[in-house]
DNA sequence: TACGTAGATTGATGGCGGTCGATCTGGACC
DNA sequence: GGTCCAGATCGACCGCCATCAATCTACGTA
């Protein structure tokens, strides 16, 4: 983990009475906290966490058309819930013809869980 | 990790040409999987994110008045922050005196670690 | 060429979330 | 009591997000 840290003016707390130890710093920089939130923020919804649930524990490619009937949602729903892991890069697409394939990008999810760890 | 999920009508494909193995069922049940991204969530914002790290870091508790400093953000938003974290029950607070002081709550984050690695 | 199908995209809608200024709460101190 | 301070809460604003029906795109097939 990276140490620095980019982030406010940081001003000192003025003199008088301290609270606590000293002003502690945040061990990860603004960007990697903010490349970690994105993944966070990409898993923070529990249909597309059990969409990466079932691309990880089925190693390999998985058909949209068996992913839309595991859920109560339309089609679009699940497509839309599809892109949001792919730009965040966890998931990756890949189309033969009529049919698309979804997997998981190996180590997209590493870092976080290093961190998490 | 359990099994199960109470998710859907789950109604199999129509038959014909298929395009992959048959159904696969995510591995977390319903109630696990909002568990986990309720977690995931409340990590999803660079903001609350490294408050997180900075409590982890700093094994022990840190002082409200010590973590505003540390981001370009008002009072107010930052309380908002801790609070977040809090009700997602991954820090918890104590109050002495005038000062309050936030510290991680152990093996808050344990499930999510663990499904992820 | 025409048709059917798998999946993505669009547009609309309602609700949620991040931010701030202003205010409230409660402890410390005179 | 009165004042000051740390922190939480409130109210408002605005942008983002989850969802769906409708449509579009591209491929397969007759």
């Amino acid at each position: 983990m990276a140490v620095d840290l980019d982030l406010a003016p940081k001003q000192k707390r003025p003199a008088g009475e301290r609270c606590c130890e000293p002003v502690v710093y945040p061990d990860v920089e603004r960007q990697q906290a903010e490349r970690m939130a994105e993944i966070a923020k990409a898993l923070g919804d529990p249909v597309r966490l059990q969409l990466v649930d079932v691309l990880r524990k089925h190693a390999g490619k998985v058909c949209v058309c068996e992913l839309v009937p595991l859920f109560e949602l339309s089609q679009p729903t699940v497509s839309h819930h599809l892109k949001v892991l792919r730009e965040a890069g966890i998931v990756g697409s890949e189309r033969q013809g009529l049919w698309a394939y979804y997997y998981v990008i190996p180590d997209a999810l590493g870092e976080l869980s290093a961190w998490l760890s």
